[in-house]
RNA sequence: GCGCCCGUAGCUCAGUUGGAUAGAGCGUCUGGCUACGAACCAGAAGGCCGGGUGUUCGAGUCACCCCGGGCGCACCA
């Protein structure tokens, strides 16, 4: 409602600025800095004094006189040094939100590809990994928020190096074939994915004893790309145990997919050899004949060396790979997946898996018009490669809009490390952070942190409902628990090292996504309360006019609250504009702090005046659907209580 | 060596793309529960926005130079 309100007032500036200056001047609404200052500030005259050589001051009094009236707006001002104060019609503004008016989302046609989680499928997902997941599954509810066209993409590596770390693992070391391996895939006693975190931090503590012995991870990776043998049956295995496990981790937080894109059928189906063709034929690539890189194909530019794309023993690396795969994104690649189900959400929903056997699913995927990849800050010069790769194949459109969504790290801080009974060195006991590493074992697993959160909210819930059913108080926990942690990989800004605290990310006071639920669930509890007294809840739009909500409205706690619930819409386009979900988060954070204030202030329910009571039940529930839609994008559901 | 990121209250972080008197949470101190449940609210203390020079009406924000920290720059991903 706010937005749209506030995109038309600007344009009534800039009608009224070109028709009266000949100046086409693209005007800008902010926000003022006090609320005394009013709901909108113009900083036009500002711009315009440069080209009218007067006073800011001077030419905003001037546009205020001669603007004449503007819809929903009351009254405007000139103040400090030339800002226009906009003062908008609270009457008018209440009435056209309490008609719901004003909340179309402009659906758009473009379909938006977002990539992320992509985790390699050898070991458990760590925090690291729930970062990436948190901010890409946000930024995905955010633009469906505003009505965009968006396909969830989690990107399987199942053949690169750690898989076949793993793999060699269980068969040069723990001599573990196949079948033994399905044993333990089908012990309940035995957490798969945690099995392989300590086998893989095993594996490569052992070569670095033994540097020898990477010849097997030579000859494991020959016999995955080779399809063939107890090797290559001994990746898929592993893989697709270790997939379904990150999936089911992420179903915990609500984060779901379209679609698994595998590096397995980006060799099968030969999408790297027709990228291979593409590059060559287009000159993007070069056979380097001596120096360093001699008998490899060289991608030119990025380093002084240039960027290795194939290998002298002619494998090609991981980003030749995904090079081909973001071809295949825009649909540039003239070549297709097949698909069949992998798994499908409580819904019905299907999560589809690429597959290299011709299928009747009809399903395709890819040929977005614009692709986020969300993949930490870490990797910026491999994503450099592929978006010059694109450009140098003179797709210089899709390279424009193929955005690297980077981020930092999650790191550990020394205290945490303590917490954790982590040993450190002299050294990284005095750093500021201690990075996790998955070849060390070095990390605190999702799955952990997720059942340490859900026990914690559980005492919580107890203490507070012991009358409650066990099944409920579980229910309500673990709402809390995944508000808590959503709510904190959210609130960092992306390029934001978290260095992880438990003790921060384990409350649930403050600034944190069990704050939120409260505020909505005190909300609710007011609404609920009324009717357990035998009361109705009023019919707002036949008891409610624009006199009455003016009348209401002229009380400043009541009218920041209303304006500031109605910003949301605006806020989730600033947020998206800005690539960044913490503000989504930092908004509704501000919106239940405002509530709290309002339910601490007014007893609602306690009201004796009808008008007034009726008002306030109006903006308690206003205020509630709005914070319940807002942290929905953030992925939190508001609990039935706690 | 080259490239990118960061430095804001005791701690952890925001700061609407250059705007009005720099904000929040935690921590500390003071006050508020017979309940629309205090996982809350109100108030207080706490700042050379790392340092310097510039750009202009105006700089935490932009440019350049220092200081301090982080991450990249593989025939790993």
């Amino acid at each position: 409602m706010f937005h749209s309100l506030e995109k038309q007032i600007a344009a009534a500036f800039h009608a009224h600025i070109q028709i009266r200056y000949g100046i086409d001047l693209p005007v800008a609404a902010e926000q003022p800095r006090q609320s005394e200052f009013g709901e909108i500030a113009i900083p036009a005259a500002f711009q315009l004094a440069r080209h009218l050589k007067q006073a800011p001051k001077r030419i905003a009094a001037e546009i205020v006189a001669e603007i004449g009236p503007v819809e929903g707006v009351a009254a405007m001002e000139v103040a400090g040094n030339g800002y226009i104060n906009v003062r908008l019609d609270r009457g008018a503004y209440a009435e056209a939100l309490l008609r719901g008016e004003g909340e179309e989302a402009a659906e758009t046609g473009e379909k938006i590809i977002v990539e992320h989680t992509n985790i390699n499928p050898n070991k458990a997902a760590h925090i690291g990994h729930l970062r990436n997941a948190a901010l890409g599954d946000t930024f995905v509810r955010m633009l469906r928020a505003r009505g965009n066209r968006v396909e969830v993409q989690n990107y399987i590596d199942n053949t690169g190096v750690q898989v076949a770390d793993v793999v060699a693992g269980f068969h040069y070391l723990d001599h573990k074939g196949p079948a033994e391996v399905q044993t333990l895939i089908d012990d309940a006693t035995v957490r798969f994915d945690y099995y392989c975190w300590d086998l893989y931090a095993k594996i490569s503590g052992y070569y670095k004893d033994h540097p020898e012995s990477l010849a097997w991870r030579a000859e494991t990776l020959h016999a995955i790309e080779a399809g063939e043998g107890e090797l290559a049956e001994l990746a898929h295995l592993v893989a697709d145990t270790v997939v379904a496990a990150h999936l089911a981790t992420m179903q915990r937080l609500d984060v779901e997919y379209d679609v698994l894109p595998r590096e397995s059928e980006i060799l099968h189906l030969h999408f790297w050899s027709a990228a291979f063709d593409l590059l060559k034929e287009r000159k993007a690539i070069y056979f380097e004949t001596e120096g360093k890189n001699a008998g490899c194909w060289v991608m030119p530019g990025l380093s002084e060396e240039g960027k290795v794309i194939v290998r002298s023993d002619g494998t090609v690396v991981y980003t030749g790979k995904d090079i081909a795969y973001q071809l295949w994104k825009f649909g540039l690649l003239g070549k297709d997946f097949y698909y069949r189900p992998w798994s499908s959400y409580s819904d019905g929903r299907v999560v589809w898996v690429s597959t290299d056997e011709p299928t009747e699913s009809g399903q395709h995927f890819g040929h977005g018009s614009r692709v986020y990849n969300v993949i930490d800050s870490r990797q910026s010069y491999l994503q450099d490669v592929v978006v010059a790769g694109l450009r140098a194949l003179g797709y210089n459109e899709q390279a424009d809009r193929s955005i690297h969504f980077n981020y930092e790290m999650v790191a550990l801080s020394p205290r945490c490390c303590a917490d954790l009974g982590i040993p450190l060195s002299e050294e990284d006991r005095k750093r500021p952070y201690v990075e996790v590493s998955g070849r060390k074992g070095l990390g605190v697993k999702a799955d952990d942190l997720i059942d340490t959160l859900i026990a914690r909210a559980l005492e919580e819930v107890v203490s507070r409902h012991p009358e409650n059913s066990e099944e409920e108080n579980r229910r309500a926990a673990g709402q809390i628990a995944i508000a808590a942690l959503r709510y904190f990989l959210l609130k960092y800004t992306r390029n934001t090292v978290i260095a992880f605290d438990l003790q921060e990310a384990l409350s649930f006071e403050g600034d944190t996504g069990p704050y939120l639920q409260y505020s909505a669930v005190r909300a609710r509890n007011i609404l609920r309360k009324l009717e357990e007294r035998g009361e109705e809840i009023p019919d707002f739009t036949s008891e409610l006019n624009r006199e009455a909500l003016a009348r209401q409205l002229q009380w400043e706690d009541f009218w920041q609250l209303l304006l500031g619930a109605s910003k949301a819409d605006s806020a989730i386009e600033s947020a998206v504009s800005a690539g960044e979900p913490a503000h989504v988060a930092k908004y509704a954070f501000q919106l239940a702090q405002a509530f709290s204030n309002f339910y601490q202030k007014y007893p609602v329910i306690h009201e004796a005046r009808r008008e007034k009571k009726v008002f306030l039940l109006w903006m308690t529930d206003f205020f509630r659907r709005q914070l319940a839609r807002t942290a929905g994008i953030l992925g939190i559901q508001v609990p039935e209580y706690m």
